[in-house]
DNA sequence: AATGAATGAGGTTTCATTCAT
DNA sequence: TATGAATGAAACCTCATTCAT
């Protein structure tokens, strides 16, 4: 990928998850940019082969923070959970509790008329999801887990941590979202208390 | 308000529950309410005014049913909570799990550069916590609620709700909501026995 | 014609005056008027039919006022010439200086494409001449004056008076058209001295 | 300025001059220029821009045709106010006296609710008046012109030019025109003796 | 690789007028 | 008489995409 295509992409991701794919018109990008129309066209076919390409952006580099950096760290599974939650809190922070998640902004806009982004956000969630796992897996060592019990309580994580962000936006205070970091911790005890009984 | 400005009202909701606000162009409306543009600028001075009108008449429905009828029904707390997740079950169910949480999904896409819409949809999420609360409260009866923990926890719950529909909405499978909906369960037994020692 | 209608035809005749024939909308002038559609075209067949109801409605008053009352007064004729530049001063005043001449604007914007409009303006322009040119005679009595000069000169007063009211309007300044009205003067005084010799 | 705008501003000209400002539609510019509805939005950014282009263009060249060539050229100033009066004249013979002045129509349509518009008129009568004032200094010679009695003559003679023009187009007669600028030579002449008695 | 002019369908809104009551 | 709902053509403007250079 050049660098150009890199800078659109970049351009296009941030005014996609502020405004969503559809009102994010091609005129704010190249404006954004700094591109003509051909420029653009020369690099994508298409405002949709874009918006693809900015999840994709975002995907890598939450790959990379998120489910690598932090989820597949070394470090035992209480930290991992925690730096997990200080680092949603954290992206949130840097836009003022505004925006929200774009994956999760994307899958309400797009998944039900869009099967390209509908695979690629149900992807997303399925990761992380997964990252989960083995770290609740090990949070309730030594007793051996319920792979099915697991998959949920990681689902439900996952959720309260979008509807939290959801709420968050809505009433545009990230205290909203740091209150319910803190219920997700005390689910995630709760959990590993039962497992263990 | 006339029927045919409820007919309208119903019409709109109908496809702005499933492609949002923006997405809904006035001739899908018009074609669905079977009116032409003018009668349509008769009844509403502009699409944004009846944007606002989905979400009131969306909200008076949610509000007689699930908050009135439901959860503040003269039934004991765990029915109230059982009857709410039901409730949101079959709502999802209705669209086949595809399109989510009207709130929700109007949340994420207009509460950064709407304020009218962000308020009304900030007002729906607080009548939903402040209507848990007191059920919240009975449950873990005879001990008094701390109410600042209630609150927390009404706002979870919300949350978990609210996150499980847009994780079934990616899917478009109603099971992972039906999943989290017992994860709620889960959690709400836990923060009663946790109060209550 | 009844109450009604009157009040129909001086609410358009303030709205069209400010904003011309095309740019009063018919939604304007049904509420300066307080009345509904059907009222309307109960009175007037069309917007049309008002405009010109209009236009011999503001006609009538300034016939009366300054065609009768002023130019045909009893008294000499300087006394005419400056009670009638007085006259449209005042006029001018009691709008700020922002509106104009009701006979100037529609003459300019109607003229052209509409004959109706543009034979009665005609003929407002041209009672207008036909009193002054007696006001004139009078004047340089002794004496006999030529009928053609008369004509012209008569003329050429009220074009100065559209053209001061014009240039007055498009400085929103008073001022402009109390200048030319003592250049209007000048111009008499010239015009009568010039004939008796 | 490409060609494409120049075209586009010359078509919209001659149709704002003959039917003012709103009501030129865009389809009637994109007729008469051959040009798409988005063709035009590349070149303007909306009809208001494209009116004051169209007011600007028309500027250019009256100030060239007349302000430089005429009344700015080095001939004694009788010729300058013959030759000034015969362009006006000239001009309104070329659309049969039926347009009007462009600059006169459009202050009367645009002044009172334009600020944009109105300021630009209000110039170009501005410069008018000024570029005749060192003409009638020179007229009086050797007689040192007052500039207070200079400006108001000035300004007569521009007030009686467009209101000549708005009787003549309501008339649809050029001869109201050439008698008009007959009493403006008189009122010049009479002027001239008498700043120099 | 790059520009920006050109396209044209479709967006929301306006409006004089007609019609059912 | 009077209401205001209904009509639909036409208003201004937007936008993703294509095309000529």
């Amino acid at each position: 990928m050049t660098d150009k295509r890199r800078e659109i992409v970049a351009a296009a991701a941030a005014l996609m998850h502020s405004k969503g794919y559809e009102n994010t018109k091609l005129a704010d990008i190249l404006e954004a940019a700094q591109i003509g129309k051909g420029q653009f066209y020369h690099y994508f076919s298409s405002k949709h082969e874009l918006g693809l390409a900015v999840l994709n952006y975002r995907f890598e580099s939450w790959n990379q923070r998120l489910m690598e950096n932090i989820l597949s760290s070394g470090k035992d599974p209480e930290t991992k959970i925690n730096e997990m939650l200080d680092w949603v809190i954290e992206q949130q922070r840097l836009n003022q509790a505004k925006c929200g998640c774009v994956f999760g902004n994307l899958a309400v806009e797009m998944s039900e008329h869009d099967e390209a982004f509908r695979r690629k956000l149900e992807t997303v969630f399925e990761i992380w999801v997964s990252k989960l796992k083995p770290v609740l897996s090990e949070m309730i060592l030594p007793v051996q887990a319920d792979p099915e019990e697991i998959n949920k309580m990681a689902q439900g994580i996952v959720a309260m941590i979008e509807g939290g962000i959801l709420l968050m936006k809505s009433k545009q205070d990230l205290n909203v979202l740091v209150n319910i970091t803190a219920q997700i911790k005390f689910l995630i005890r709760s959990f590993v208390q039962n497992q263990r009984h």
